[in-house]
DNA sequence: TGCCGGATTTACGTAAAAGTCAATTTTTCA
DNA sequence: TGAAAAATTGACTTTTACGTAAATCCGGCA
């Protein structure tokens, strides 16, 4: 296990540029730490990196995300800010319920489509792959 | 049950702008009837709505969603655009089931995150709930 | 020591998805 | 019918999330 990754090992491994990492830290989302100038990163910037982009693909935005971060790197805080982030973990709960249900209708309809397309394609004769 | 929605009726019941249903509109997603030049929408305009709308809370983009449309709305169609529909179906069923496995991951995170609040609240002393 | 390739910084560019504004037009209904 | 309220259109603006280009810097190595 390697102490560090260079930004262009974190770009291939994920499929990114190495304009969006650094995006994403001008963003205060990652804080690599730095040999001269050289980005480095630890695996935890590694694993922040990895939530980021699954925040991402369930269409969160930056801000959003950097919302959802702050959560769960809550601080020892004070009784009211504890509250303030129980609250919004319970909003947030509620959004990505809901986007489960969106989920799981698209699939349904996804595969009535699918049927009716395998269903027309028995009735032309037609082999179903390719 | 009303045979036509006004655009203000859906703005209302959706909470979106009305720029925003024309501009769905301009993108060939909808097409509600005129009676002059205002727009009357069908029960199916209101439904098209509804999944454009889902299809944003999950994130995707206008050209995705009206891919996924074309897909349950699939003509007679040859056979191999039959094919080429079932293909990408499959696509977006993978697709939505990684957004499903990235909702379930963020929830059990959510859910150790206000425990960790709970608990220190705990500590502390402080009612759960305001 | 001189060069090369990768990394960085700075600054401007851009596409998507609307928001905003102003000028009409249309509808409604008292 | 006539004025207020609602709808439409077109043009311009804004925000987000990066892309792209140019100039600079740095570490290794022949």
């Amino acid at each position: 296990m390697r102490d560090y990754y260079t930004i262009t090992e974190l770009t291939r491994e994920f499929d990114i540029s190495t304009r969006t990492i650094r995006f994403y830290e001008d963003e205060g989302l990652i804080a690599p730490i730095r040999r001269g100038r050289t980005r480095l990163f630890r695996h935890s910037d590694r694993q922040l990196l990895k939530n980021i982009l699954r925040g991402k693909r369930l269409g969160f935005s930056i801000a959003e995300i950097r919302e959802i971060m702050q959560m769960y790197k809550n601080p020892p805080g004070e009784g009211g800010q504890l509250r303030t982030i129980v609250r919004r973990v319970g909003e947030k709960r509620r959004e990505l319920e809901q986007k489960r249900r969106d989920i799981e209708e698209l699939l349904r309809e996804l595969d009535a489509a699918e049927e009716a397309c395998l269903t027309r394609m028995a009735e032309l004769g037609v082999a179903p792959h390719s």
